[in-house]
DNA sequence: CTTGTGTCCTGTAGGC
DNA sequence: TGCCTACAGGACACAA
């Protein structure tokens, strides 16, 4: 848990190795100066809303962490080792620091003063609902995938469909919910749908009691540099060629709105 | 309006 | 051994 650590610091310095993951305001010097005012900015909360991070800060703003694919926080002891990959460090007063650590630096991070709207952050003000959510259900997805003419695992991925959900979390909740990723978003069933919903939440709770999902090839970390463990409880995502625990039959893959998409033959349909 | 495609980035895996 | 290419992933700009 990161925000029991963070909560009620204030920020003592701001680093940032390299430029390009800062995406609002347009400058670095302008980004910390935003983290490293008159006065020290402190930490009040974290919070979440689709796949970003937000640090609540005083005098309202927000820091907002996109972690995208390689991305991950690690917080850093006095004295620890520096991550490798570190893109934007930010110092706390008790001599820690917060590292956003990002191999393949297409992670954003952005710096919002109160009620400042950036058009860059449009994509997060459309999103859809949270699937762990309450209210979310098949009444809403099926209002969403009505008049849609692509493949359901294309809506799923539509953040303003519902948000938090990407590649692995949108293959499993397929595989439970025994629905391939070719089909049309608009052909399903009423029951199918419903049971969508369901496994969609599922799947996403799962995730989170898990602590994520860390692939061999992939660099996601806890921010105590745990991995997670979600990995060895997936039934198709990277299983290409393996049995599915389920029938037997061998796990398939096709590209589905640009992505590789898995799958088991027998028990989706 | 919707939908599909290319781009960003870089470590890794696989081919020759 | 080493070079080269393809690939992975999420969001977005852009074209149709």
């Amino acid at each position: 848990m990161l925000e029991p650590e963070l909560q009620g610091r204030t920020i003592s310095d701001v680093r940032v190795f390299r430029e390009d993951v800062i995406a609002h305001p347009r400058t670095v010097r302008a980004f910390i100066q935003r983290l490293r005012g008159r006065r020290d900015i402190g930490i009040l909360a974290l919070k979440r809303r689709g796949k970003y991070l937000i640090i609540e800060l005083t005098e309202g703003r927000q820091l907002i962490v996109h972690l995208r694919l390689s991305g991950h926080l690690a917080l850093v002891a006095k004295g620890g080792e520096t991550p490798k990959y570190e893109r934007v460090r930010l110092g706390l007063d008790d001599g820690r620091y917060l590292s956003f650590v990002e191999p393949r630096a297409l992670g954003r991070v952005y710096c919002l003063l109160l009620g400042e709207k950036p058009q860059s952050l449009a994509g997060m003000r459309a999103m859809g609902r949270e699937p762990i959510e309450h209210g979310f259900g098949g009444g809403y997805l099926a209002e969403r995938f009505r008049g849609r003419r692509s493949k359901v695992k294309a809506v799923l991925l539509d953040q303003r469909v519902c948000c938090g959900v990407g590649n692995i979390y949108s293959d499993e909740a397929l595989f439970r919910a025994g629905i391939r990723p070719t089909r049309m978003a608009a052909n399903l069933t009423r029951f199918e749908v419903n049971a969508l919903a369901r496994e969609l939440r599922r799947v996403l709770n799962d995730g989170i009691r898990w602590c994520g999902t860390t692939m061999d090839d992939g660099r996601y970390r806890r921010p105590d540099g745990r991995e997670g463990s979600f990995q060895s409880r997936l039934a198709v995502f990277g299983l290409e060629g393996h049995g599915c625990r389920e029938c037997g039959s061998t796990i398939r893959t096709e590209t589905v709105a640009g992505r590789t998409s898995h799958y088991c033959p027998h028990c989706q349909r």
